[in-house]
DNA sequence: CCGAAAATGAAAACAGTTTTCGTAATCCAG
DNA sequence: CTGGATTACGAAAACTGTTTTCATTTTCGG
């Protein structure tokens, strides 16, 4: 049987691996690193899920509270630019930030109730866009997928719906 | 055979039932009828396409200059809350509505090299959707999908992303 | 070390949208 | 028809999230 590898253990050498993709990154920019940048990307490949700037600007300010948001702003970018970093945009107004996980992409499920956000991915999706943009002679460089809903399994989740829904008013 | 029906007067008919529609609306939610909100909504449902507010400020100023972006603004939210009108925001940073055509629900393509928006509808990938959703225990209110992509077809757009498009430094 | 180049942080600027507030229009009860 | 409470208007101010500016500090190759 093969032994099961510690989550944390694994998920060290990952954020490592980034950080080290992100200093090559950097380098081959011509850009200098610092210790704010360090400080920044460190907290952020450490945090899971789907992270508005605020929240990483927290977070950074623990280590070092002198960051502010210039450069919790311009290092995102950066790791945007890198690729090591995507940005969604949820609809709540927030830009909020993810390193891809295992899956490299993948698409959300939105619980309108709880906020919960569920990733996916679906081979048989992924073509049928294909096949539908072909149709329309169209060529795809990336797409964006969001199902708004609600939690089946979780009770808050629909009783919340099935008060506040009737017809029209609803967000 | 049957005589082809005239585009623009199949048009306002259309039009003049949303027009109803919305004063039903009004009606019923206990506001007032005014000049200025009638300019808006006639104005906006003879606009094709996914109209961003200055766009519709800009045509509704020509007919009454003195409206202003806050009654703009303010129609609209009535008119996405009356379920006549849909918002989208395709990442530029501007909210879009559209009064839903003929197709009651679609998703779009967007061209980034000439910003042309197809839309299509297929059953396949909205079944799919709802059971992949199935699958995780969700219910579904409403999505949103959208490829970014280029136009196949226009030479333009095709030259453009060969240019501009190497592997990282793209949006 | 030097010094050019790049980065930082506080504050100002920005863009799109929302709110405020004084005035004007609507519309129903009388 | 009014009178008058209610709703809407428009200009300007406020707000929110993000970007830019600018004076100062840090980085790093020579
Ligand atoms: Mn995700
Ligand atoms: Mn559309
Ligand atoms: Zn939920
Ligand atoms: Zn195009």
């Amino acid at each position: 049987m093969v032994p099961v590898k510690k989550f944390r253990e694994l998920d060290e050498n990952l954020v490592r691996q980034k950080e080290a993709a992100f200093a090559d990154f950097i380098q081959r920019k011509g850009l200098k690193t610092t210790r704010q940048r360090n400080t920044i990307i460190a907290t952020f490949f450490r945090l899971r899920g789907h992270i508005s700037v605020e929240e990483l600007l927290n977070q950074v300010k623990q280590v070092n509270p002198r960051i502010g948001y210039a450069t919790v702003y311009r290092t995102l970018h950066l790791l945007v630019e890198s690729a090591l970093v995507e940005e969604r945009r949820f609809g709540d107004g927030l830009a909020r930030y993810e390193g891809h996980s295992d899956v490299e992409h993948h698409d959300h499920m939105i619980c309108l109730e709880c906020g919960e956000i569920f990733e996916f991915f679906n081979p048989r999706l992924e073509a049928l866009q294909e096949s539908l943009a072909e149709e329309n002679n169209f060529q795809i460089f990336r797409h964006r997928l969001e199902l708004y809903g609600a939690c089946k399994d979780k009770d808050a989740c629909q009783k919340r719906k099935a008060r506040g829904n009737t017809a029209a008013g609803a967000e």
